[in-house]
DNA sequence: GTCCCTGCAAACTATTTGCACCGGG
DNA sequence: CCCGGTGCAAATAGTTTGCAGGGAC
């Protein structure tokens, strides 16, 4: 098991993302480009709010629903893919090539961490076949204090900064 | 790793219920035992216009806001966890002192079955502990293919009986 | 030139809240 | 009695959709 650091390359990303459009004769838009490029480039996890802020930041004309859809398509062609950690809104992460992974979570400044571990994979497995299921996929989310919360509890997490925001 | 079968009780989680009423000063209506009452009764997981339809089967008057509001005081004391499998709506499950369990789940007709593995728990303890994190709660939930949607792949699943509804 | 795409605003869905009246303690 | 609870409807929040004009191929 271990943290998870390298990303596939954006420009990888983004030749898949042209891949898909092209194969579905779908079209390569400077508003999907620059959505696309700003999500790869996003490294942990973002919600639409965030990249359509930092979108806009260098085109301020696009709106919610370019983004709500570029999403859609990312997530169709297994680019991107969403989850929902605490109660507020979906968050999207890259989902590219890049080997599963399941996520830690501290409960005190809400840092995510990725990690994979085949035991446990291993093991799910086991279970989904000892009742007769074919696994087709899984999330696995593990919520806890992380050592800075823990020690310093009470006060601000230094993880807080670490978290992207 | 087993099934999970037997319920805690429907009497002694309203006594539960009952009892953090009483301890916050809050008062024990007719509509709060009511959907109290056939929220535990129901077992599985059930959604929120689920729940008001079945409370409505026994008093019309019963609004959302009143099963929204009630719902959020079974989760505050303990008694009622949400969770969110597909897009649709948050469903929710009776958590009382029912022992854990993660959930598997046919992608194909939605049946959720839940189950307990001691390994898969252990290893977990270990993952968050070997990032210094103190695991407070987890979420496994596994996405397959149950027996009889495998079989009759394309057809309808039997387990959508099953999956009460 | 033809469609697909975009931005905007309206529509929708799930959930929450304000308020006048009701009822438990 | 008093204050919290309820039902209703209006308000939100997040997301989707319809439509007229714009841009990719």
């Amino acid at each position: 098991m271990q943290e998870r650091r390298q990303e596939p390359g954006v420009d990888a990303l983004m030749g898949q993302f042209h891949a898909y459009l092209a194969k579905n004769q779908l079209k390569t838009t400077r508003q999907r480009d620059l959505i696309a490029h700003k999500f790869f480039a996003s490294e942990g996890h973002i919600s639409i709010e965030e990249l359509l802020t930092r979108s806009r930041a260098e085109n301020p004309k696009i709106g919610y629903a370019t983004v709500y859809r570029t999403l859609k398509l990312l997530t169709e062609c297994g680019l991107a893919a969403h989850r929902r950690f605490g109660e507020g809104q979906t968050m999207y992460e890259t989902a590219g090539d890049t080997e599963h992974h399941d996520h830690l979570i501290c409960v005190e400044c809400g840092y995510v961490l990725e990690f994979h571990n085949d035991d446990i994979e291993r093991e799910q497995e086991r279970v989904a076949r000892s009742f007769g299921f074919d696994l087709v996929r899984h999330r696995l989310e593990l919520y806890g204090l992380c050592p800075k919360a823990r020690g310093i509890k009470g006060g601000s997490c230094p993880n807080e900064a670490a978290s992207d925001a």
